[in-house]
DNA sequence: CGCTTTTGACCAGCGC
DNA sequence: GCGCTGGTCAAAAGCG
């Protein structure tokens, strides 16, 4: 049960690049991995999803050690949900209800011994009501009426209203605190939505541009025949004419699900398709993963046979990545995922080995990355990014993982690889590059690498970005172009956003907080920072060097400990 | 005991 | 076809 309950997988990958609506549900795994902290958000899950336990969520809340059942939430709710204030029932209702539980303790200690005034409660409407909701409680109540009558001296008297103006103040507190989180959710919504429709608008832009190029293409090619039906369904992945189409890349190959024909989809409909499908198979697969869970981790990418179409379509396209240049003593960047080390390799032209890690924060996340020192400046280390995580991101993985998203979304959006082995910005989203106003000088796309690739130099200043390395062979990406600055506050926002949702119940310690608060400044940066990069820069330098900030849980950076020296390995 | 790391073997793609 | 290279697998060892 440990790993991979389908539900977060679902999410995830939504979270991270979707950003479907449907994740701000999808906390469940989470809680998996980060057990012990819950939330508000969660509370509310707990009601519908029955493998959800109900104590931590109740034992964790900040009320006091009286009552903590749910029952009597529910009560107050009808009682006094429509106004808070005005509910203030006459002093003997309020009095009668609190007291139902108070008796409920009195009668543990008395040892109950009144049925008689439990007949009476359950008269008038109101305070049947308050009976009924208390139904498991019920002899207890009359007990505690019957504990009243008993005992009627002043002291009692006193104390049951301060218990009980206590337990209207949690109750309350309880209820304003649900309106927050709603009021977050409807946030999240309403995020969702406009980016939603900026994605959508995205993506009928680049319809509209790969149509225009399909029509040339065919004019040059197909001059003779001209069947318009050929390129047009290709335009949502898979190769036409030797093209590389933007769509394929939008899920960093794994949007093998989209590459079927299904003309009429919408393009939302067409973003979620890969996301549920997969999450569907990985729903099912969990069941047999879990017998053998070496093959379902291990073999991610061969898992269904039902996929060999599309893989073999997949394996001839180019996978997008993102490479991350920055110095760290540190044997690997700590970007807050749990990673796996599942290979070591000495490559070619580099003494240092390259070091292969896999996502291990869910069954079968896709993350790969392969990390491996700069020959030239051993300080420098390189860590190579690939694919999408596919379950909820911890705060402190979300800045790296919606940085590198991001990036390979703006290399795969804005860039086509075409037939000649260029990068072809499209003109939408890199428009004159040589007219932006800043040189874009710490990010690049490979045009000779196998996989299209775009590299983020963190290791100058990100103040001071305008000396530039070494740009040999490689493609600028000027980052910084209007179309690109619209986009990006988007998705990193609906990142955030999102994933904010998510774990807004899981980490409430210090630190999560901080690191909430320090992505939020991210994202800030990243929006307001016309250049990307440079801010990008501060974001991931928060997470190099010395930081480590989340180490202090799993989920921090799990690097491994010295295996990474790079000094032996064949 | 379960998870991670190590490391030699294996496989696929690519160039010659 | 062969060798090179990158990437992955999986048994064994290590570790907490």
């Amino acid at each position: 049960m440990a790993k991979g309950s389908g539900l977060s997988i679902d999410t995830d990958r939504i979270g991270c690049f979707l950003h479907h609506p449907t994740v701000i549900n999808s906390f469940p795994d989470d809680h998996h991995h980060h057990h012990h902290h819950n939330n508000n958000s969660n509370r509310r899950l707990n009601h519908h999803h029955p493998k959800l336990k109900l104590e931590p969520m109740e034992t964790t809340q900040q009320v006091p050690n009286t009552i903590q059942f749910p029952v009597n939430l529910n009560c107050t709710s009808h009682d006094g949900d429509e106004d808070d204030e005005g509910v203030d029932p006459p002093p003997s209702c309020d009095k009668r209800r609190v007291i139902g539980e108070m008796d409920f303790f009195a009668d543990r200690k008395q040892g109950g011994r009144n049925e008689t005034a439990a007949a009476d409660a359950g008269g008038s409407d109101k305070k049947g009501l308050d009976v009924n909701v208390n139904t498991g409680l019920r002899l207890l109540t009359a007990n505690t009426s019957t504990c009243q009558s008993t005992a009627e001296d002043g002291k009692s008297h006193n104390s049951d209203d301060k218990r009980a103006k206590a337990e209207r103040a949690v109750l309350q507190a309880e209820l304003e605190r649900m309106n927050v989180e709603n009021q977050r959710l409807r946030d999240a919504l309403n995020q969702v939505t406009s980016n939603y429709n900026t994605l959508q608008m995205h993506l009928i832009t680049l319809t509209q541009h790969q149509n225009h190029r399909n029509r040339d293409h065919k004019t040059e090619n197909n001059s003779a025949n001209g069947n318009p039906e050929v390129n047009n369904n290709r335009l949502h992945g898979g190769f036409s004419g030797g093209q590389v189409v933007p769509r394929q890349f939008m899920d960093l190959g794994l949007a093998s699900a989209a590459d079927t024909d299904e003309p009429a989809l919408s393009p939302s409909e067409e973003e979620r398709l890969p996301v549920n499908n997969a999450a569907a198979k990985e729903l099912c697969d969990d069941h047999a993963r879990e017998d053998s869970p070496e093959d379902g981790s291990n073999k991610v990418a061969r898992l269904n046979p039902a996929k060999n179409v599309d893989q073999a379509t997949e394996a001839t396209m180019r996978k997008a990545r993102v490479s991350v240049r920055a110095r760290s003593e540190a044997p690997m960047i700590s970007d807050g995922c749990q990673w796996r080390k599942y290979g070591q390799k000495m490559a070619k032209g580099n003494p240092c080995p390259r070091a292969y890690y896999r996502c291990t924060m869910a069954a079968a996340c896709p993350v790969r990355k392969q990390v491996q020192r700069c020959a030239e400046d051993r300080s420098i280390l390189t860590t190579t990014y690939e694919g999408n995580h596919n379950h909820p991101l911890p705060p402190a993985a979300m800045a790296m993982a919606s940085t590198t998203s991001s990036a390979a979304r703006m290399l795969l959006s804005g860039s086509m690889p075409s037939s000649d082995g260029h990068i072809h910005h499209h003109p939408n989203f890199f428009p004159r590059p040589s007219l932006l106003p800043c040189p874009s000088t710490m990010a690049t796309i490979s045009a000779s690498a196998p996989f299209p690739t775009v590299t983020l130099d963190l290791t100058q200043n990100p103040n001071n970005p305008l000396q530039f390395q070494r740009p040999p062979a490689q493609f600028q990406l000027p980052f910084p172009n209007p179309n690109a600055a619209a986009i990006l506050p988007q998705l990193f926002g609906q990142a955030i956003h999102s994933n904010q949702s998510k774990f807004s119940g899981l980490h409430m310690s210090h630190d999560a907080v901080q690191q909430q608060n320090s992505l939020a400044e991210t994202v800030n940066a990243l929006t307001a920072d016309p250049n990307f990069t440079a801010a990008l820069a501060a974001a991931i330098g928060s997470l190099i060097g010395g930081g480590q900030p989340n180490n202090n849980g799993n989920n921090g950076g799990s690097i491994s400990s010295g295996n990474n020296n790079s000094s032996d390995s064949k």
